[in-house]
DNA sequence: ATTGTTGCAAACTATTTGCAAGGCG
DNA sequence: CGCCTTGCAAATAGTTTGCAACAAT
């Protein structure tokens, strides 16, 4: 994995350097989709004298070659997805959280968009909004 | 129309001032899915003392009163839309205009994610992005 | 050695907030 | 008249940028 970035990194005439291979590995490492900040606050332990600059810079190189992806979930801050096939999200209202939502065949619905449309698709994201399993129990505790 | 949002107003206790219908006016002409700076800069020869901080805190009334949805096309603003039926949005890439995109029917699509979920779903937005047709021409034409 | 990268601080932008003056009910 | 709203200015938060010191090739 971590080769495979370094080797795309190298290609493209980026240099290979230990905060970008965190950063990534970090992103790769998590399903949690977290935005810039909680890269920053979870490499701080292994690079305390990494910046939040840096986070940003480095994930606009990931995004040019294609290993993250941003998601706009609606809230103040992006959040990065270092799994880059094109899958909905789901945020939970009650606690933030945004999880990928699998098994989802979403071809048919954008083939009926594509024809529906007389602009040529290049792309799409889908965000559903909900409570995830844990904020349902607890609004069922409290009422 | 404009004497349903002052009804819907003062039934709430909000106070109907000329500067909200005139915002709500605005939005429900348009299908252009303006952000509060368009808004502010349509209604400046109007209402040349309104400021930005009027819209904003307008719009948190409108939401709130169900009269405006909120859309986050992956800009660095959101964009507002006084259709809140929940339908579709395509942005275009080259000059970054919003559409809607009616005529399309996603109940399908989110029946098969609540039953891949164990969420509890209550609501969703779905993003496209693309060329629009006058873009597609100027790109044409250039190459 | 060269060129790109880091990390700090400052800049920037969208949005929110505090508050005194003014307007709606 | 009382309370809500306006509009200004200042605050806030996320992100971007400039630049000198530094590191990868």
């Amino acid at each position: 994995m971590d080769i495979c970035v370094t080797t795309l990194l190298r290609d493209k005439g980026f240099k290979v350097t230990p905060q970008r291979l965190a950063i990534y590995s970090a992103l790769a490492a998590t399903k949690a989709h977290p935005s810039a900040e909680m890269i920053y606050n979870e490499l701080q332990p292994v690079y305390p004298t990494m910046s939040l600059a840096t986070v940003y810079k480095t994930i606009e190189i990931l995004k040019e070659l294609n290993l993250v992806q941003v998601l706009n979930v609606g809230e103040d801050s992006f959040r990065y997805d270092a799994d880059t096939t094109n899958h909905p999200h789901v945020r939970c209202m009650g606690c933030g959280r945004v999880d990928d939502l699998y098994g989802v065949d979403s071809s048919e619905f954008i083939k009926q968009v594509s024809s529906q449309t007389d602009y040529t698709l290049q792309g799409q994201q889908f965000y559903f909004y909900g409570m995830c399993p844990r904020c349902q129990k607890q609004t069922a505790a409290v009422s």
